[in-house]
DNA sequence: TTGATGAAATTGTCCGGACATAAAGTGATC
DNA sequence: GATCACTTTATGTCCGGACAATTTCATCAA
């Protein structure tokens, strides 16, 4: 009997939860200002704390609201943004040729950069580089997917001993040897004319349109340990990204 | 005196939590098996129900359990994967220029796909599609930044009364209108030679390497309502993505 | 054997209380 | 006026209990 009112509502603290969104989506709490305690809600609603906690709980998973020991609650925002999202489940994944290529390296030595190959790799001219080019194919021995030229920062320079450079990837390597993370890797893409060497070794025309690409691994302190500058054929090859609406499943875990 | 260890230790919750963690990336409990129950945890732990599932609570958000209400606990995965991932907090970001950009609109009018042009956007030939052709200037009147095609679906063709083509963009105002929602925007990139009659427009050197990017809006049914195809200088515009290695403060809001 | 019924197990919701921890405010002292 | 100690306030952690909702399973009847 009771319970069949209970069965049509929903729970006490999503309801709760709902009326504060809806509340902070009128604007009644300004962005910035502070959230009412979790005291004066439970006065207001006459619910008890950990019901009320239940509800602000989600509300700080949304990114709605922001707290704090001792200080109290603030309002971040007046509703979830709608985000969009590209992701990836591990770094190998960049090459949408994934598993199936394997690195052909050509020649590696220390380099000092210079004005031009710097400004490419978004670097000041001056720094002191290890420099391995090569191209990388597909499994079936076939033309050249791309050509690459891989940088490796100075103190991690000597890794390339232990790289199986057909198998592996030096970030990975790196990342191992000397314990580092990466927490950010930054692509760029921009249209170049195919220099005439690369375009030998790529079987293509020099001058023909080609995609240079350009990506820095950085590990959690920010700092650029590898950067890999590629050219794809540009009538060949497409980069393609999807971005997805982020559902708000995922966000709302804990219901 | 009893809380100097306490105040040394992270909550029992936490530890509780880390516990666990390092008991499923063992293998202790099998992907797919069933996790042990609360009542379970803790009888062993000797905690309260309530910290068991604070601590379980923190395990589902990371998506390594799953729990249903009279059947139990089970385990997803043994440890959770990195994700890196891009994100836009709005669509209109996707242009880097964002707001300071106008687009200046040429030719207009309905197509029927040719192979060719059906190729490059991805599509079939012989469909039918709005195609308005232009080009895109910064605030100060320069030389234009892109040249652009814009192409909408065949039922949504009569939109381009309603857009006021220079402040806002098509997808917004065909999502308003028909009430859609933009779930996913696919976008791809390779480099042409600039056509001749884009170069001029464009004030650069017919030939040169320029990107062509095409951008695909799908709605949630996954149909493709409007598409574009831009075409930028390759070597004054340079495309980045920033791929952020998904920190679990994003997803330990509860901490 | 099948089907329905009810008990048991498990997670979900909600309440009460207590103390710890962190931040901010208050005031006395120098 | 600046600094230190104390108080106040608010959130964080942890415990106890109770009942609801859902699923599973055993039992019993047809």
């Amino acid at each position: 009997m009771q319970n069949s009112k209970r069965a049509l509502h929903a729970p006490t603290y999503k309801r709760l939860r709902d009326t504060l969104i809806g509340e902070l989506a009128d604007g009644q709490y300004p962005v910035g200002s502070r959230f009412p305690t979790e005291q004066a809600l439970c006065a207001r609603f006459g619910l008890s704390r950990h019901t009320v906690r239940e509800a602000i709980r989600g509300l700080t998973g949304q990114g709605l609201l922001s707290r704090q020991a001792g200080s109290g609650t603030r309002v971040l925002a007046k509703k979830q943004p709608t985000v969009f999202t590209y992701r990836l489940e591990s770094l190998s994944n960049l090459w949408q040729y994934a598993a199936q290529t394997r690195f052909v390296p050509e020649q590696e030595g220390a380099v000092t950069l210079h004005d031009d190959l710097a400004k490419k790799m978004g670097r000041t001219a001056g720094e002191r580089w290890m420099r391995i080019t090569g191209v990388r194919c597909g499994m079936d021995n076939s033309k050249p997917l791309c050509w690459s030229a891989l940088f490796l920062a100075e103190p991690y320079m000597d890794v390339r001993g232990n790289v199986n450079v057909e198998d592996s990837s030096y970030y990975e390597t790196i990342c191992e040897v000397y314990g580092l993370t990466v927490s950010e890797v930054e692509r760029s893409m921009s249209a170049v004319s195919t220099p005439a060497n690369v375009a030998r070794q790529l079987g293509i025309a020099p001058g023909a349109p080609s995609i240079l690409e350009r990506r820095t691994y950085r590990e959690t302190s920010g700092e650029a340990f590898e950067i890999t500058l590629s050219i794809y054929p540009g009538d060949e090859f497409m980069h393609t990204t999807r971005l997805v609406r982020e559902n708000d499943a995922s966000l709302a875990g804990n219901d």
